[in-house]
DNA sequence: AGCTTATTGCAACAAACTTGCAATAAGACT
DNA sequence: AGTCTTATTGCAAGTTTGTTGCAATAAGCT
């Protein structure tokens, strides 16, 4: 609900309006932080809930926004549909760009340290700027190894 | 030369036939070692060379096969078509699966240590197996920084 | 309540693959 | 070298995951 309230505060102050679709988006995305879903996901439960209705470009274009307001954090993995999740506080924005995948149940799960931030100062120090990145690991988790 | 007859060797010893799209795209690759092809580049050289001809399809399960042979590697960057190279000698398998890439000019360079092996050792004493990963970093080079 | 214009829904489009199937051509066997 | 078997191919159609143009709608300011 707080999430929920500061993520409509946050369109506001950009100009942006808060509509039923976004608003819709954000319920979805707010009830399951844990989890990372696929656009498609979102859409379907949005449908299922009844209580917003919208279109699938709809929720594409209210992704997009939220992701370029810091709102969620998108990730996509080989050939796959793209993920989102809710970024929840301003400190750990970056807390989930790290991911395990288990190919045998597909769950996801956050890595938590970041191991990249070491490279990313280097290759700043050497004049690259505006970095960003992006980790996969994949593999079968403890359960799904047998 | 030398890698181009060790793929078609590799062809071989699995029991797979030395075709006539196989050789294409593996000369293609095997000629420019450094460059990471999309599968769209590697059937438009076929095209041009007019040494061979053959069919997209043909080229996407041409990759498919030699990324399964270890022959090559796929990576595939937010959103983007996936993009290919030959894995040199069997050492240096893991030697490009970290890149870089800058959002100026489109280059794509890889980045030479690997970040995540320490990270894949520590969830393999936790019982996690077969681990692969990919990891990108993008932003802006220096070149393109300005 | 009315006005302005950001958003939406719809349908069409697009990129990057994937797949079914009949035709072809590797390569094993003679 | 010719024949046979079946892995591969080419072609066309299909799929998945989005993206886009545009008229209709609905935020939210006044």
């Amino acid at each position: 609900m707080e999430q929920l309230k500061s993520i409509t505060n946050l369109l506001r102050v950009k100009g942006l309006r808060v509509t039923q679709a976004r608003i819709a988006v954000a319920e979805v995305l707010v009830r399951e932080p844990e989890h990372f879903f696929t656009s498609e996901e979102i859409y379907s439960r949005i449908k299922k809930s009844k209580k917003h209705d919208c279109d699938q470009a709809s929720v594409y274009r209210c992704l997009s926004a939220f992701e370029e307001l810091g709102i969620v954090a998108k990730s996509s993995f080989h050939g796959e549909a793209a993920r989102f999740q809710v970024l929840p506080t301003e400190k750990d924005k970056h807390r989930h760009e790290h991911y395990f995948k288990c190919q045998g149940c597909d769950e996801i799960e956050p890595l938590e340290d970041c191991l990249v931030a070491k490279k990313e100062r280097e290759l700043e120090a050497r004049g690259y700027s505006n970095l960003k990145h992006h980790l996969e690991i994949i593999g079968l988790c403890p359960r799904c190894a047998h």
